[in-house]
DNA sequence: CACCTTATTGAGACTAAATCTCAATAAAAA
DNA sequence: TTTTTATTGAGATTTAGTCTCAATAAGGTG
């Protein structure tokens, strides 16, 4: 079978699975972003839908893409997410986060290995590397139990 | 030299050093944001404003803000930039990015040893790992060279 | 197939975060 | 003190995303 008809297969069956139907517009937005070979934006499948002169509203691809996404089909990156948020940097040593996503407690950790390796891998693609995320999301100790 | 009359050093030069002028509004965002001892978003430093009966409005605070982030006194989480965006996950395996700050490039790359280590990471902390994002950004071979 | 229940849709109103506009103000240099 | 020009605040605007609700259409059942 191919990969295309096992990853519809795959859509299918999470919609049956959630009592949700398939319909003409998730089988037009499933084939548009599955054919998408780099990364995008919800506008972006917006526009394709237009030039395409497909039948689907902004509405439907803000509904569905989350539908694909829990499919396990796309995922969305973990960037941006909520509002800007900030810390004080002066005179704080650099560090990165645990995040709990019930509960949304914060962690802050440091790595020695990790930041080594980050440098590394940003030399061997030529990169000079200015800053870097990493957050680290899951559930708290607390969390974990309920 | 106490560390809050350094850090308030640090930004008059920075101030300085870009032809900004030292204002009152600022003096005041200045001292109530690097009183902070958490992470904090624009519209709690906002809230804090009020409480505090100061005269500083939001266009203020939103302009400030990324002022103490350029005079390295507040850094701001990179999660959140830009819009939500996506990739198709299916019968593709996990990696993670090299992000071009200038022209927007993305690599992909994933390394096992960092892979682990998050894993190790979330274990001493009692998490159960769901998810993660790392994300390194700088300057790509194309775009160091301008 | 025809019927019925209920999930889904689209248009446009709405929201939240952030940015922009522009006249009035106030740093700070002269 | 005068002059120059960076900065401010109020509110309009933009952008991304969500919500509402009547109309539609899946798809299970007989
Ligand atoms: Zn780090
Ligand atoms: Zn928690
Ligand atoms: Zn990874
Ligand atoms: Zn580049």
């Amino acid at each position: 079978m191919s990969i295309m008809k096992e990853a519809l297969k795959t859509f299918e069956e999470h919609l049956k699975l959630n009592k949700m139907r398939m319909t003409q517009e998730r089988r037009q937005l499933f084939s548009l972003v599955m054919s998408l070979k780099t990364h995008f934006n919800s506008e972006e499948v917006l526009e394709k839908i237009k030039k395409k002169n497909l039948q689907v509203s902004r509405a439907t691809v803000y509904r569905v893409l989350p539908v694909l996404v829990k499919a396990n089909l796309i995922q969305q990156s973990l960037l941006q997410e909520g509002q800007a948020h900030f810390e004080v940097k002066w005179n704080k040593d650099h560090h990165d986060h645990l995040i709990c996503s019930v509960c949304n407690k914060i962690i802050e950790f440091k790595d020695n290995t990790i930041e080594i390796l980050q440098r590394e891998i940003a030399t061997k693609y030529g990169f000079y590397l200015e800053d870097h995320v990493m957050e680290l999301v899951g559930k708290c100790k607390t969390c974990k139990k309920n």
